[in-house]
RNA sequence: GGUCCCAUCUUCUAAUGGUCAGGAAGUCGCUCUUUCAAGGCGAAAAUACGGGUUCGAUUCCCGUUGGGACCGCCA
């Protein structure tokens, strides 16, 4: 009995863009499943096309992932391997798997198009795969343009995929794919081939959009001798239209979700969500459980909308058991740079609110007071003498209570023991407006308790003046 | 157009031959309540269609319909 090889995913990003929701997701589900196989996970930059990598969305995808808590194990950028690639072309250029090619784009674009309008597979017609050595070396030596195309056989293939099962191609409808532009600029499917064979990767797991790329690289892996990795393909993140994810529709970034003040841990658990569920029913995981029961085969096969709202749920529900100190960590970017919230601030607002990006509205009155119409001190069909006859009882009471009692359990207590059972929006209303200038607010004493004795006191007479004014 | 993939409530999904088809989000109602939330309780809501196979199909097979992805000298 040989031993398994150990496990080795990667996550292959081009960074051509800002790291996008499918592709944190396809990285995700790539390092729960070396996290839960005990292999490596490994992040492989695919800046092959040197028009569009940018350095900043290397960054971007490292910040991305580094946030999510997706800690890779190896590192490698394509550009910085050339020559690996050009061995494995020279090789394979030797052993006569690969061709020099002369035709031009314009010469194949219309033979796309004469074949597209016939009905027919756009293909290749391998025109340049029989010249002769000496033709090949005369048109290379007279610097003709040309690129190397890989003869592709024709048969059926057939590979297992882990989450869809057997998918079987007809390579003959291929055509002979182009796999390098020159020795020294080796194409996606050609550069992936190579790297999976060398970093001895044994399970590619990526997008439904790969899946008709899977032929040629299996194809391409046999000739170099390589035995091609297992293959899952993840189901694609949808519209609400039911298309492929886009900026139509939603923000697409990662970074964008970042800003608007989403927790790592609930954007870990949507996206797990978004076509994987454990065995029972649980409505929100960490990554450490999710890791424990992870597991390809229960990967869903069809494309999930992204659907914000149960983002927001799960963001909410992590917010609010979320220690206040890490809450206050959280929230401080969020805030302008003099705002500090205290613990009974945190305790008041994170049931509250749903995203961080939402806070500063929220808790904005704490430092300073909005300015409010004295109208707003009316509960229901009060007067302004009643307000201010309320307010005033209020006054005292707080004038009474010294500032360590200041909790908010204590306060509800001390007041309730005071006022009695009925009526009590005659005095809470008016005081929790007093406090706050709000419509809508966490609870007086809630308030009370994080503003302290003088703060309190002070708002509340400013109240009384606004309530006398009118 | 060709190839491939897919199909359970509005959404994410559970149930792989026998369940009143379950959960969660959302929606609505009730409750709690000084406001807004949160919380508690409850309701409406699905196996796309047609054939098989079987004592019995959400589940297995075939077809139809619908949707999607891919068809670059991008990745």
């Amino acid at each position: 009995m040989t031993e398994k090889p150990r496990v080795r995913v990667r996550f292959a990003p081009s960074p051509t863009g800002w790291l996008h929701i499918g592709g944190a997701r396809t990285a995700l589900f790539n390092w729960l499943f070396a996290k839960s196989q005990k292999g490596d996970f490994i992040l492989r930059i695919e800046d092959t096309d040197k028009e569009r990598s940018k350095p900043e969305f290397e960054e971007d995808i490292k910040t991305g992932l580094t946030w999510l808590g997706l800690n890779w194990d190896e590192l490698y950028r394509q550009s910085e391997r050339v020559e690996d690639y050009r061995r494995y072309l020279e090789d394979l250029l030797r052993q006569g798997w690969l061709y020099y090619c002369f035709c031009t784009k314009e010469e194949l674009e219309a033979e796309r198009q004469a074949m597209m309008a016939q009905g027919l597979a756009p293909k290749y017609s391998s025109r340049c795969r029989n010249l002769s050595k000496e033709e090949v070396e005369k048109k290379l030596a007279q610097g003709e343009p040309s690129v190397l195309r890989f003869k592709v056989a024709e048969t059926k293939l057939t590979f297992k995929d882990l989450i869809r099962g057997s998918i079987t191609f007809d390579t003959s409808l291929i055509g002979d794919i182009i796999v390098a532009r020159n020795l020294d600029e080796p194409l996606y499917n050609f550069a992936v081939t190579v790297d999976d064979a060398l970093m001895r990767i044994t399970h590619v797991i990526r997008g439904e959009e790969h899946i008709s790329n899977t032929p040629r690289q299996i194809l391409l892996a046999k000739a170099m001798g390589a035995e091609p990795p297992q293959f899952a393909h993840l189901p694609l993140i949808l519209n609400p239209d039911r298309s492929k994810m886009s900026k139509r529709f939603s923000d697409t970034a990662l970074r964008d979700y970042v800003k608007a003040g989403y927790t790592k841990d609930a954007m870990v658990n949507f996206l797990t969500y978004l076509g994987w569920h454990p065995k029972e029913d649980k409505d929100a995981m960490t990554a450490e459980e999710i890791i424990k029961e992870f597991d390809l085969k229960r990967v869903q096969k069809a494309g999930a909308i992204f659907s914000v709202d149960k983002l927001d749920w799960l963001n909410a529900h992590y917010l609010k058991q979320m220690p206040p100190d890490v809450f206050m960590k959280l929230a401080q970017p969020f805030l302008l740079e003099n705002w500090k919230l205290n613990e009974a601030m945190v305790r008041a607002v994170r049931g509250r609110v749903e995203k961080l990006g939402d806070l500063k509205e929220l808790v904005g009155f704490y430092f300073e007071m909005p300015d409010y119409k004295p109208e707003l001190l009316k509960w229901q069909e009060m007067t302004f003498e009643q307000v201010v006859e309320n307010l005033e009882k209020a006054s005292v009471l707080i004038a009474d209570l010294s500032e360590a009692k200041f909790e908010e359990k204590a306060l509800e207590d001390y007041f309730f023991e005071r006022i009695g059972r009925e009526n009590r929006g005659e005095m809470l209303w008016p005081l929790r407006v007093a406090l706050s200038g709000k419509t809508a607010s966490p609870g007086p004493f809630e308030i009370l308790a994080a503003l302290g004795k003088e703060e309190s006191l002070k708002r509340v007479e400013k109240a009384v003046s606004k309530a006398k004014i009118d």
